[in-house]
DNA sequence: TTGACAAATGTAAGCGCTTACATTATATTC
DNA sequence: GAATATAATGTAAGCGCTTACATTTGTCAA
């Protein structure tokens, strides 16, 4: 069933199939109507290929995550996908992992598809340390299409930067901690991506400012799991440490559980914050109090972004940040 | 940059170069690699569309959850991305939401960008008192292409099933309640899914076994969140249970945090088990007990019977189930 | 060297659309 | 009612690839 088969049981040319299809005014009423009605009655679809073969485009949207498996993420993909999707577009997920060379590989592969934009979930790595996080791969699909970059900061005139406002809520969370009378505040982190990398600079200049000294011992880096944090803390007694700033839940949660089973009262010994305010911290006793990194809202931003961009407009910021919020449960 | 500006340069005609792309063995080792050569040089890559246009395959598989920010659901679709993915294929995500008109609106969708197979995930519906679950829309589906189905039943010749072993483990598990002592047990649910059915009726089926009596009040319908759970079940004290069956962390975490909130000792006095064994199992103290339903053993069956479908095998089961394990914790 | 056969390459016909441009039907003006 | 403007429709040329079939080139035995 193509556009012939229409055209001929319609008694039209392919041309006025195609503008009935395509919403164009040009189309009288009586033929819109007869042309519909058979449309309908066989259940046409054009095919997209052909389609796109002459438009170049196929109103499909990348999104290359990590993992998807990931609650922020997972997030973030879901508001995208809601947002685009009312758009007309559709999604090709991609999860790639961590390393550069396979975020490389799988751009390409998105490339191929033809997509229409790009987006990236924290994706870009701050560690000029680790040669394997360079990012030319992203500039190198910028040259072909918009990207969007959510919680990553890369300078490059097709690309479109949305980040919460990881190192002030980062700053603000230290020195509350350090007013509260806190001395030797851990920082957990799991990551060298770019917002790990601006609380760290938060906890760091924070705790500067207030005329603290920052120790390399205090920060700490470990998988973000749970259980792992839980074992591993053990090695950290001798820090004698009264906070632990997490940049997870989940390490926080593992914190938590670390400090409960050696008798340690929280807060009232030491407080833990975790970050991504995700469901677990509902579950810990006392609740844990967490940073609301805003998913949804920058998830959002980018989406309006793309649109303006898409349709052409020129005057997009080309970095975006969203506010972050200090959700104060029972552990701080 | 296209097939002719290749062949033009490589001084071949576009079909050689084709052949060359395609990995076709008609071609000479001399020519190859001179087309090869240009080809890297100037970084071209075939038109997906005007490829689709002849083969009509996109090497795309459609998913279509409800949502993407389900913990239970994302690891389903983060294992099935990465087999897809070392397979060749992309995928095009759709989060469809929970109704039947909704669902069919993004299958046709999906079906539109002529994918090549459709998985669905948790998404068929047994409540045959619920007219707007109605599987039509599947069945259509499954007449242009097979369609793999996670967690749900239903039959059709081109559609592939695969299942946890809901009811069995859910028999189990209740049995084991009881033989533990337990006499009132709630069973909480929030959906209505083939797999909450499954659920349910092991659950029924136990008790019924034991020779207990099924209350209607003891089968609870809540929405799947924590707070929700948490500040409904202070009315159902009267039914004075020791032991609540949960077929989702969340809710059960809900319970947990009720019950401590008014003092009730989990598991001395009521024992709670969840479902999904997810992080969120790990927050609490105790423990949650939970049945961990295999997510990643179903999502890799499923890609597996995809594979041999799309390869011509006909002889693929259309019903595949998995053995579930209840992980024992601290609340059972 | 020649003929037969295989290997390598080329030619050209689709695949199903969109759209610029050409043509025809209809409405408007005087 | 003829001339003209406008709306509606049709024609046909791509879009960039795959592949059946045709043609050329190469190989080898007699």
């Amino acid at each position: 069933m193509n556009i012939y088969d229409i055209a001929q049981m319609a008694n039209v040319s392919i041309a006025t199939v195609s503008r009935v299809v395509n919403n164009s005014p040009k189309v009288s009423e009586k033929t819109r109507k007869k042309v519909m009605d058979i449309i309908d009655r066989y259940g046409y679809t054009p095919n997209v290929f052909a389609q796109g073969l002459g438009l170049n485009t196929m109103h499909t949207i990348g999104i290359l995550v990590p993992t998807i498996s990931d609650l922020y993420i997972s997030r973030a993909v879901a508001c995208i996908e809601e947002n685009l999707h009312e758009m007309g577009y559709d999604i090709i997920l991609s999860c790639s992992g961590y390393t550069a060379k396979s975020k490389e590989v799988h751009i390409e592969m998105l490339l191929s598809k033809r997509i229409d934009a790009l987006i990236l979930v924290g994706s870009t790595y701050a560690g000029s340390d680790d040669e394997t996080h360079n990012t030319d791969y992203i500039a190198k699909a910028a040259e072909e299409i918009p990207v969007f970059i959510i919680n990553g900061l890369i300078d490059g005139e097709n690309i479109y930067c949305n980040a919460a406002e990881d190192y002030r809520i980062s700053y603000d969370v230290t020195k509350e901690l350090i007013t509260r009378g806190r001395k030797n505040i851990i920082f957990l982190t799991d990551s060298k991506s770019y917002s790990a990398n601006q609380k760290k600079r938060g906890y760091e200049n924070a705790l500067t400012d207030a005329g603290l000294t920052v120790y390399r011992d205090h920060m700490l880096f470990m998988k973000n799991d749970i259980d792992m944090v839980r074992s591993l803390f053990c090695n950290y007694d001798y820090l004698d440490y009264d906070a632990v700033f997490a940049t997870d839940d989940a390490m926080a949660i593992g914190v938590l559980k670390y400090l409960e089973s050696i008798g340690r009262k929280v807060p009232a010994e030491v407080s833990v914050v975790g970050y991504n305010n995700s469901q677990l911290c509902k579950c810990t006793t006392p609740e844990l109090t967490s940073v609301d990194n805003k998913v949804e809202l920058v998830a959002l931003q980018t989406v309006n972004n793309l649109r303006e961009v898409l349709n052409g407009n020129d005057r997009v910021m080309h970095k975006n940040m969203v506010a972050c919020e200090l959700i104060r449960r029972g552990t701080m």
